[in-house]
DNA sequence: CGGAATTTTGATGTCATTCAATGTGTGTGG
DNA sequence: CCACACACATTGAATGACATCAAAATTCCG
């Protein structure tokens, strides 16, 4: 799942990737106009809830408001990594970030072993979230794999060095405010 | 004013600019580390308020807490549409959907008559915050005078052309989320 | 098994960077 | 009040990272 931006020439930006666990409309309880569209990338399971009941609770329990704020805070902040991510760095260090990212998150949930993941991503969701061409992002996993940071098969990724990801994804996790620190 | 974050190599990446009236630490309410840095960009008056302070008002008051709470939601649409603007526009597009940005934005704030703003904001700056080198935003920049559309004079910023600017920068105002329409 | 979606490859083009000067304005100290 | 820095803006030439185009190979899935 994802939430997707288009430019009035028909590119798509993907502005952020959510992993199982997430709200993705959070934002949607006090913004009454939505200015992206959500997506989803794989088969997905969701649950709903209605934006007066969230109101209402957090109306009523000011911890509880505070708990979705800081998530939605959380969301701001991956937000400024990936300006940053996409406006300064390299596509093979932007590339080598973003699966950090995935990985940190998915493992946060707990749906991680060995980092090995399920990645249910294609090439062209990953061009249209580092604002690169599918020709381009195949060509840096390309690299990923002959440098041996990671290895796919399927939907099935890899973190073979996870130090060296980290390394070339210039990563820290800081910016995903985790309460426990992710250590593998 | 505007938050910063650094990559590994140096590079520096402006994740947003701040506007006389915003709360640029709103979101250090809830997040108890910070992932970038404020810097001001020009001369700049500030207010400070303790973050225990807020939170208590927020504990008591949930109207006021949804409030800042927008507040906050509205800077997670904005580094979207950055999100956007950076990964899939060419420089010269950017270069125009951010001023338009700027220019709603201060407009909203009542500091602007006639699109003639005061924008003391450097090309380097500029740089930055597109994800470009000072040299393109130069040439960039000379283009969109060239084209009738702006006007600098010092730090005096005037869009002669908005609906042009408007319409080269493909910008649509929907994610600044402005409760009252803009109109020029 | 068959067709669509996805991945991969090669050749070529371009937008933006980098490097290196030069020009211009502005504030500071003598 | 001028000279001198220093920050900022501008210019040109060469390079490079990534895009685009087009096709082939592979995988996925009903």
């Amino acid at each position: 799942m994802g939430s997707t931006k288009l430019t009035g020439d028909g590119k798509r930006q993907i502005t952020s990737f959510f992993v199982p666990g997430d709200i993705p409309d959070l934002h949607g309880m006090h913004l009454s106009v939505l200015d992206c569209t959500f997506s989803s990338l794989a088969r997905a399971s969701l649950g709903f809830m209605r934006h007066d009941a969230m109101r209402a609770i957090c109306d009523r329990h000011a911890s509880i408001a505070a708990i979705f704020w800081r998530s939605t805070l959380i969301d701001a902040a991956i937000y400024r990594e990936w300006v940053t991510n996409v406006g300064r760095r390299d596509a093979y260090t932007r590339m080598a970030h973003i699966l950090c990212e995935l990985i940190v998150r998915l493992h946060s949930m707990g749906i991680i072993k060995d980092h090995v993941a399920n990645l249910p991503v294609t090439q062209a969701a990953l061009a249209d979230a580092l604002g690169l061409s599918t020709v381009h992002v195949n060509r840096v996993l390309q690299e990923l794999r002959r440098n041996g940071l990671i290895f796919t098969e399927g939907t099935r990724f890899h973190a073979v060095d996870w130090a060296g990801l980290v390394r070339a994804g210039d990563f820290d996790a800081t910016y995903l405010h985790q309460r426990t620190a992710t250590t593998f």
